[in-house]
DNA sequence: CTGCGCTGTTACCTCCGGTAACATGGCGGC
DNA sequence: GCCGCCATGTTACCGGAGGTAACAGCGCAG
């Protein structure tokens, strides 16, 4: 967005050698280990990109870009609400499931971020949150409570979603299907719904 | 638990020693720091507790206690299955909200953790999870597709309060109680209640 | 040819987590 | 009394991280 690619050559290939360390060693892999995968030595990964953030930053500008167009676009795809709800939760986890490095990438902060309060979101997900919020806003009649609900609500689907792709990428406990299934029914108050069961007698203690 | 913390005493002081600096600079303080905090020095802390993640898990282990046994307790107060709702996530808010520092430890995973995998949650959170799991479990009827679900729906639950909790204390936008009931209508089903808006004539691009 | 900007290098700094080796002091057993 | 033992503490070090300084080639406009 900010900077043309056409103009930095050098700084692309860069990047595609930091890519694919990343892919490789996963998102804590060192300067050293890109600036090697690179063929050249750290200063300059220093020079391009300033420091460490500097790279990551640039980093997940680039795949951030699709994640958020296909995120975006499944937000306003014409389709009765709750299936347009289960095909963004569908666009989610698919991007998620092709790449799992990169999208641990996107979706963990950065280690130690002692600016920041205690964002959970890393960037990335800052921004799907806000396109969640955009898109309710638009799409949805809340009433006078709107503006805090979408806001809320954007946030709240981000957190949730990141928590449970992260389990369903580390566990497979089913389908993706399946899995989109289970937090379209959580989004659509089938929690509410469902009829109490009855209270235990005697809980059976460790 | 399973140590017993009257045959520790030192133990117990480096453990004071190591909450102060944390509570001073945060959860990246240095070993070091701690070290020099409690009068003593690096090895000494390595004596007792291993490695970095023994001291910082001794460390969340002992606030973990406390909000874990809030969110338990409130998960099975005899109220209608919305006012429990409502309960646990104002036991939750209120806990972070009571202290911060703490609370950040204990939700915010480790930096670099090169073993795990891509766990959003932190062990204290993923408690949680597995309580919250436990409670639908127990108390509401899903069918056959039970387990699936209360497992999603715990991990799902508990993001989404870490996210949208983690985004009001830094915003603080509305009152605790209003919050409360925004993160109750969402998993109430309102997003799926709520009439459609009209779609807009032309979206207004950046 | 000179100066400039970009490419690259080696060698170094600081700080971190973690460890080895050594010193001290109380305390129960012989 | 003396001995060994164990927990306490120390200094000094290692390897590797992020980051920087200083220097070396190279292509190219003037």
């Amino acid at each position: 967005m900010t900077t043309e690619p056409r103009l930095e050559p050098r700084r692309e290939q860069l990047l595609n050698a930091a890519d694919r360390v990343i892919q490789r060693e996963g998102p804590s892999a060192s300067m050293n280990a890109i600036a090697a995968e690179a063929g050249i030595t750290k200063p300059i990964l220093y020079r391009h990109f300033g420091d460490r953030n500097g790279l990551i930053g640039a980093l997940t500008e680039r795949h951030t870009a699709g994640l958020l167009a296909a995120v975006r676009a499944a937000l306003h795809e014409p389709l009765e609400r709750r299936d347009r709800v289960e095909h963004v939760l569908d666009v989610y986890l698919a991007a998620i499931e092709s790449r799992p490095q990169v999208y641990r990438l996107l979706t963990h902060p950065e280690p130690g971020d002692p600016t920041g309060a205690g964002n959970a979101l890393a960037p990335a997900l800052r921004q799907i949150a806000e396109e969640i919020t955009r898109a309710i806003q638009q799409q949805v009649d809340l009433g006078q409570d709107g503006p805090l609900l979408s806001e809320t609500w954007g946030r709240s689907i981000t957190g949730m979603v990141l928590a449970a792709g992260d389990w369903w990428l580390e566990t497979r406990p089913c389908p993706r299907p399946r899995m989109v299934q289970a937090l379209a029914d959580l989004l659509w108050g089938r929690l509410s719904a469902a009829a109490d069961l009855p209270p235990m007698l005697a809980a059976p203690e460790v």
